[in-house]
DNA sequence: TGAATGACTTCGG
DNA sequence: CCCGAAGCCATTC
């Protein structure tokens, strides 16, 4: 059904130039591709993101840092595993020092 | 065309 | 920061 791309692509594109260690919130991805307010549909493409193997969803969380979105990867704690794989504290489904390793593509790209 | 949905965000209390 | 409610936008049925 329909092109599963344009919106969706440009949302894998910036996931997958999230450095390695570093996550971002989906308004901030939203906002750099110029939909700013459309948060929910980044999201609603991760949705598609499990055919795309080198989209790294589990380094996009909400803007409070919290894995909201690991409900949907396969396991319950595997998103945690991801991020704590690449040295990212997690706890409670939350990141921690998440100013840290938060990683805006409209500040760090177009700087 | 219109209503429903959703891995969000922002506002007010 | 927590809680509840409203707003937003693209996709889907």
């Amino acid at each position: 059904m329909a092109q599963e791309k344009s919106f969706f692509e440009k949302v894998y594109d910036v996931a997958k130039l999230i450095p390695y260690g570093r996550v971002t919130s989906y308004g901030a991805i939203a906002r750099f591709l110029g939909a700013a307010g459309s948060a929910r549909m980044v999201g609603w493409a991760m949705n598609g993101a499990g055919k795309h193997p080198d989209v790294p969803a589990h380094r996009v969380v909400n803007r409070k840092g919290l894995l909201t979105g690991k409900h949907h990867f396969s396991g319950t704690n595997l998103m945690q595993q991801l991020l704590e794989s690449e040295g990212i504290e997690v706890e409670e489904n939350a990141i921690k020092n998440f100013e840290q390793v938060f990683w805006d593509p409209t500040k760090e790209l177009e700087l």
